[in-house]
RNA sequence: GCCUCGGUAGCUCAGUUGGUAGAGCAAGGGACUGAAAAUCCCUGUGUCGACAGUUCGAUUCUGUCCUGAGGCA
């Protein structure tokens, strides 16, 4: 069954993967995963560009918006869902269609990554979030120094969160960080990721614009029904970009304008981070074009052969 | 018309008691195994408004002009 064709369609946000998807889901009996950190939020469907009514009814979405965003959900789970859902599509003889721009999401669910060792531990990472706040950043990395060297050297000392997460899985399993990581091969060996490609400057057009047309559409009362159900900052939800802004305009320290400037700024880092993930996976990229035709031919023919 | 304060990196500004300049943001590049839309790292030459003068040397001093803001008439 693992040698079963699987897709995943990645890329930056904004490139055009949801309309991909669809119609790939149309031409091969696919149904799609969700494969992006923040849309498997439920409630959040305008600022994380979720699929719409009309896209849902073109083909079955699954793992889309189906998680109260109160909870706080991680890499690891999302392997478990995406891994389940991939093989019951192909019992079924569906092809899974991955699409979503999470790159850690992507290598969890297709590639040899193994997170059952050690989960987390919240006091643990409070102590020594406070040993860090109290004692600076030397002070923490130099028990990770002593306690896992290799991974040190890896993690630079002001990623305070990473060097927290090294130290947190030495604690709770005894084994290091570095040796916990494993070679990367193909989970599904028959898995083909591709990407679509925009010149820098149209894909930060389509960003600006894209985020306009979230505004108009409702934004902001989506981010207010957020609050009014009790998500808070802290939440993993309310890190997204689209929705943590608004903070600063709900409590009069910034203006309309500068808002919608925010959510642009963060959302052109954020598609530069994504890209500088993509570019060193094996993915194959095509060029997009606007009607999607030619292009798609293209993939049709790369992912037949 | 007069007075005052400005004109320095794409933007906001700092600075050079005269030896051709630096921060933040933007922009670009990168890392990434239980927070990943998160987190973190690297990258700063620009006629220092224009012209002239003083000087070995001016963005820095002087003069004139251009230009912006404010004040007085």
């Amino acid at each position: 069954m693992n040698d079963k064709l699987i897709i995943a369609a990645v890329g930056p946000t904004a490139s055009g993967k949801t309309s991909l998807s669809i119609k790939l889901a149309e031409e091969l009996n696919g149904e799609i995963i969700c494969c992006d950190s923040m849309q498997i939020y439920n409630h959040m469907k305008i600022g994380t560009a979720s699929p719409t009514e009309e896209e849902l009814k073109r083909a079955p979405h699954h793992l889309f918006n189906f998680i109260e965003p109160t909870i706080d959900y991680n890499a690891a789970m999302y392997q478990k869902a995406a891994r389940l859902k991939i093989n019951e599509l192909l019992e079924k003889g569906k092809t899974p269609i991955l699409c979503g721009g999470t790159g850690l999401y992507v290598k969890a669910a297709l590639y040899d990554m193994n997170f059952t060792e050690a989960s987390s531990d919240e006091s643990y990472r409070a102590e020594l979030e406070k040993l860090c706040e109290q004692k600076g950043v030397d002070y923490i990395y130099d028990i990770l120094l002593d306690k896992d060297p290799e991974s040190a050297k890896e993690i630079h000392k002001n990623n305070v969160k990473r060097v927290i997460r090294a130290l947190e899985i030495y604690h709770l399993s005894g084994i290091k960080k570095s040796e916990q990581k494993q070679e990367e091969r193909k989970f599904y060996p028959n898995a083909k990721i591709i990407a679509l490609k925009h010149d820098r400057k149209d894909l930060y057009a389509r960003i600006d614009k894209r985020v306009d047309l979230m505004i108009e559409d409702g934004l902001e009362d989506e981010v207010r029904n957020l609050l009014s159900i009790g998500v808070t900052e802290k939440n993993n939800a309310m890190k997204a970009i689209g929705y943590k802004e608004w903070i600063d305009y709900f409590n009069g320290n910034i203006s309309l304008d500068k808002l919608i400037d925010n959510i642009k700024k963060n959302s052109r880092h954020y598609a530069k981070r994504q890209l500088t993930w993509f570019n060193r996976m094996d993915i194959t990229w095509f060029e997009y074009d606007d009607n999607l035709n030619l292009t798609f031919q293209n993939i049709l023919n790369s992912i037949q052969n």
